[in-house]
DNA sequence: AAGTGGTCTAGACCACCTA
DNA sequence: AGGTGGTCTAGACCACTTT
């Protein structure tokens, strides 16, 4: 039996366009990802070294680095500095989900719309003028508003502004809370980072009611901090979501 | 007034230290992010172009690069041809969960311990048939079980199992199913890939008895499919973990 | 010593945008 | 035309692992 060469094993178009729109190290991380996906190189498997990838697709190391690089972003594979880059056997800690599925959800511009339920000056309760930093007795802005999607409620958003006398209250509000922009990143030039947790939840009576769900009904609750460049707190709320029209779904491992 | 250094701009130690165990492309990007940070470059505003860092900085256009490659990997910078780099707005669409967090939740080997509450060959219903692609009457594996944390239920997994005759059953149930090696990578050198999904829930009656909470209490519910490398699906199922033992959280913008 | 990944450079060329 | 990001190279050197 002829040796196996442990480089070209038998799938289309093995070997890096120079013509091509795409750059030679997306090609060739395309590649390598091809073969794994079709088994040559199976998990826990090493791959060509990278001065034999380099070698044999005539591509500086760089280049291959490049490639490499994109397979490991992609958690398909892992290098090991002196001992070579192996094949990662699917794992679902690398299962990573994006918030921006909500997105589509509920900030759809042409189908969304908001309803301010309440928009006040308040002293906060203890534990959220903690969470804000601000003295207890201490005025805060509260929103709470529905978003509503082709005229159905999908989704209630409460939060707490740091109440800034300098400022108009309309300016802030819109500026910190202006729910398109801080999805798509458009806006919130003032923010410079946040936390953000999911819970499963319920929706209590006055909620079910708001969104027109039987009480008791599944719900994703996200609690939200942002803080601006000072890292002083601006705002604490939550996003409380119909469980039966959001959810958050994910692929992992070896696709296309 | 002196005309500002658009590069320059009073932080410690801006400089890349040749002699440091850092690469000079990480201490690079760190040390970009610091600047973006405190505030020096806003969302929104141009970054130094490459060829002003590279001058600045002393390293080649390709450590440039690799740097800027980070920020922008970590969503604190886009990049546009032509034109520049510039600061992105903080935004919520950039969030993501890693499924990695229920892992240390209950895989931790120490205290997780699991109970089989059932293993059988079961003529699945034609609704799970159509996900596995077997034909309706054929039997699969079915396998539901308990997992505990410290003596305490936390979680119950419930699995469909292509039922393959010529392995013993024992053994590609383990393999398919061992959850550590699921999670840590350690294992499941079979499967290609999965999707998942995750939903907001609440228990049934059965399912809060076998975890000891009330019924109608939250959980998540991840439904997850898994295929081998010939693209067939090995394994459909799903895990009901307790709301308030398990939420995802993360953060997004600048830290540190 | 030989093989592996990892970093870095100096310079080249390209594609794109703004004037 | 001149600035910007984006790709690529050939070769150098380093750190780590294995033999």
């Amino acid at each position: 039996m002829k040796k196996r060469d442990p480089v070209s094993n038998h799938i289309e178009a093995d070997f890096v366009d120079r013509d091509s729109y795409e750059p030679a190290y997306v090609q060739l991380a395309k590649l390598l990802k091809r073969k794994i996906g079709a088994g040559l190189f199976l998990p826990g498997e090493m791959l060509p070294s990278e001065s034999e990838l380099r070698s044999f697709y005539k591509v500086s190391q760089m280049t291959v680095r490049q490639a490499i690089n994109i397979l490991a972003g992609d958690g398909v594979v892992r290098s090991l500095q002196g001992k070579g880059t192996f094949v990662k056997p699917m794992n679902l800690g690398a299962f990573s989900f994006q918030l921006g599925e909500l997105q589509k959800l509920f900030i759809d511009k042409k189908h969304a719309s908001i309803k301010f339920l309440e928009v006040d000056l308040v002293i906060p309760a203890e534990r959220i003028a903690k969470i804000l930093s601000i003295p207890p007795g201490e005025r805060a802005v509260y929103i709470r508003r529905l978003i509503l999607k082709d005229n159905e409620p999908v989704l209630i958003h409460s939060e707490y502004l740091i109440y800034d006398p300098t400022r108009p209250l309309v300016e802030s509000e819109m500026e910190v809370t202006s729910l398109e922009g801080l999805f798509d990143g458009s806006g919130q030039t003032d923010l410079k980072k946040g936390e953000i947790s999911i819970n499963a939840a319920v929706f209590n009576d006055d909620e079910a009611g708001l969104l027109k769900v039987p009480p008791q009904s599944p719900a994703f609750k996200m609690v939200h901090v942002f803080y601006d460049f000072n890292d002083k707190v601006v705002s604490w709320g939550q996003f409380l979501c119909r469980g039966d029209q959001s959810h958050f779904s994910t692929k992992v491992g070896i696709w296309e």
